[in-house]
RNA sequence: GGGCUCGUAGCUCAACUGGCAGAGCAACCGGCUUUUAACCGGUAGGUUCAGGGUUCGAUUCCCUGCGAGCCCA
């Protein structure tokens, strides 16, 4: 096979690197500089000494002369080299391959044709790779062997490298706006006896010492409260949340979530709080509150729209007069040409009407506010109308990334919310979380009126990185494992994929679900 | 769960209506001291995702499976 025989050619070299007493896999490098570096303060290094490292991406060689494109983490540079004036040219050079990590001493120096280089005097492999790396020109473009060997990914396409050092500044970002805000972080747990705060299913695990099951976290939200109730009045967590659901371009079964709790805020302190953190947030990631994604720009600056609920259907000429209750709302819908399942609620039908109707139309960062109390079961009642409550979700590109309310800190009504989602539950809806005792018992302690965020990270970074799909902002996604004796990639790097329990199937039962829940705290009732 | 599309050399892609499976890059050999998708000459490289069927003959048509992408519920 081809690719042995390239293998081959490697390990060969790699025998004669050894037998010239070259260390293939050597050991520590002193680096003065990196590509950019060189390209940035050209002037001011001119003609200095540097030492640069990185993965050979291109080898021109000219005979008794050549060129080589050396990539590190900030980009490439390009290595100029003479027989007469670099270590190495006739020893080592030729058992070079692309994709060897090397390093370059040598003087920074521009070529007749303008490129800033450094004019090697000593080259030194560093790690000799033995497989052959995907093509220059093209790069690895099979989605699939993208996302399954991501190292790869990362040498040959450089973009990839920019949306996770931005997904790193949106991270760092976010964590630096709250803390001047006087909030602390903190660590709730993973792995917990009853997983609340959203409407999904969650994965089961067991502990074995204990002999209990435990499930994985669907939301940070309960624990974080039970610390406002323990009055360390401004908290968040950046975590990882997991559901037991399908796989799309906007789910994946593991993702990151950003909650906060503010003590004596409401949902308008939080909408202030949101659209400036993301504002702040893109602007230091992307450099401005203006941000391409596909085909349409994304103003993040504040103010952002507010539409209310009822507001947002009167626009599409449904009234709430005409719903008067769940069978006429249901009636409704389906006049519209809007699935909703037999079981559906007037509130569901509000939000499923809303999300399908409206929400895809909603392209500029946009409030949606005060949802139904039966799809928000822990937010606050709106006073003067006890079937809204005070939420909102912030959409942007159609898509959510924030879940807000004014929290809910009576004990009672809680109860009776949890309640009738353990009756939804009873009836078949596995997505419908399991009462909280222990919840509710710190509620009945007290709770101060709170104002609560969740924020989808992953969402917010495939806007601010342009990015179509979740799987281009995580670097590791879920993937199905490769069949044995699949394509042609199977060969290359078996294992890595864990065995995953089923699923997929057992799905999103309808579209607002999933919608709903991928960015925040609490979900659907 | 449903529909559509895709899987060919290490990588990126061709192959007409079913008729000898090809190119570029990468690799190997040779040449070349300022190139940059370097260039020039030569060599080698294939379980066409897997399994089955139709056919004189299948990369191509049909069925099943695996994996992926898009859309829908």
């Amino acid at each position: 096979m081809a690719e042995s025989d390239v293998t081959r050619a490697r390990r060969e070299k790699l025998a004669a690197l050894r037998a010239l007493g070259v260390d293939p896999f050597g050991s520590r490098y002193e680096t003065s500089a990196h590509a950019e570096d060189v390209h940035e303060r050209f002037a001011e290094l001119e003609g200095c000494e540097v030492s640069v490292a990185g993965r050979l991406m291109a080898l021109r060689v000219h005979g008794r002369a050549a060129f080589a494109d050396l990539q590190d983490r900030t980009g490439r540079v390009q290595l100029y080299m003479r027989a007469d004036a670099t270590g190495g040219f006739e020893t080592l050079l030729p058992l070079l391959d692309l994709g060897d990590i090397v390093g370059a001493r040598g003087t920074v120096m521009r070529t007749r044709r303008g490129e800033d280089s450094v004019e090697v005097r000593e080259l030194t492999l560093l790690t000799k790779s033995l497989r052959p790396l995907p093509e220059k020109w093209h790069g690895l473009k099979d989605v699939d062997r993208r996302y399954r060997e991501r190292y790869l990914d990362l040498i040959v396409n450089p973009g990839v490298r920019q949306t996770f050092i931005a997904r790193a500044g949106v991270l760092r970002e976010m964590r630096a706006f709250l803390d001047e805000r006087g909030f602390i972080e903190v660590e709730t747990p993973v792995l917990t006896p009853l997983a609340g705060g959203a409407h999904a299913r969650p994965f089961v695990t067991h502990h074995n010492a204990l002999d209990m099951t435990l499930y994985l976290r669907i939301a940070l939200e309960l624990y974080l409260k039970r610390l406002i109730v323990g009055g360390l009045e401004r908290v968040y967590e950046i975590g990882r949340v997991f559901r037991n659901e399908g796989v799309s371009t906007r789910h994946n079964p593991e993702f990151t979530m950003m909650e906060c709790y503010q003590a004596y805020a409401d949902y308008e302190d939080i909408m202030e709080l949101t659209e400036h953190m993301v504002a702040r947030v893109a602007e230091r990631v992307t450099g401005s509150t203006r941000v391409r994604y596909g085909d349409v720009e994304i103003d993040f600056a504040p103010p952002w729209r507010r539409l209310s609920m009822i507001e947002a259907l009167a626009g599409k000429g449904v009234r709430l007069e005409d719903m008067p209750d769940d069978a006429s709302a249901r009636r409704l819908a389906r006049s519209l040409g809007v699935h909703v399942e037999e079981t559906a609620t007037r509130g569901k039908v509000i939000d499923e009407l809303v999300s399908e109707l409206v929400q895809p139309e909603l392209v500029q960062p946009t409030f949606l506010l005060d949802h139904p109390t039966e799809i928000s079961p822990l937010a606050m009642r709106k006073r003067d109308n006890p079937d809204l409550t005070y939420r909102f979700e912030a959409i942007v590109h159609g898509m959510e990334i924030a879940n807000a309310f004014t929290e809910l800190n009576d004990p009672d009504d809680q109860r009776e919310r949890f309640e009738r989602q353990m009756e939804d539950r009873r009836r078949g809806d596995l997505e419908s979380p399991e009462l909280d005792e222990d919840f509710l018992k710190a509620l009945e302690y007290g709770m101060p009126p709170t104002g609560g965020l969740g924020i989808g990270v992953d969402r917010l970074v495939m806007l601010l990185t342009n990015s179509p799909s979740i799987r281009d902002v995580i670097l590791f996604p879920l993937m199905r494992p490769r069949a044995p004796g699949g394509s042609a990639a199977a060969d290359a790097e078996e294992d890595g994929a864990a065995e995953t329990d089923g699923d997929g199937a057992t799905g999103d039962g309808d579209g607002a679900t999933v919608d709903g829940d991928g960015a925040a705290g609490d979900g659907e009732g």
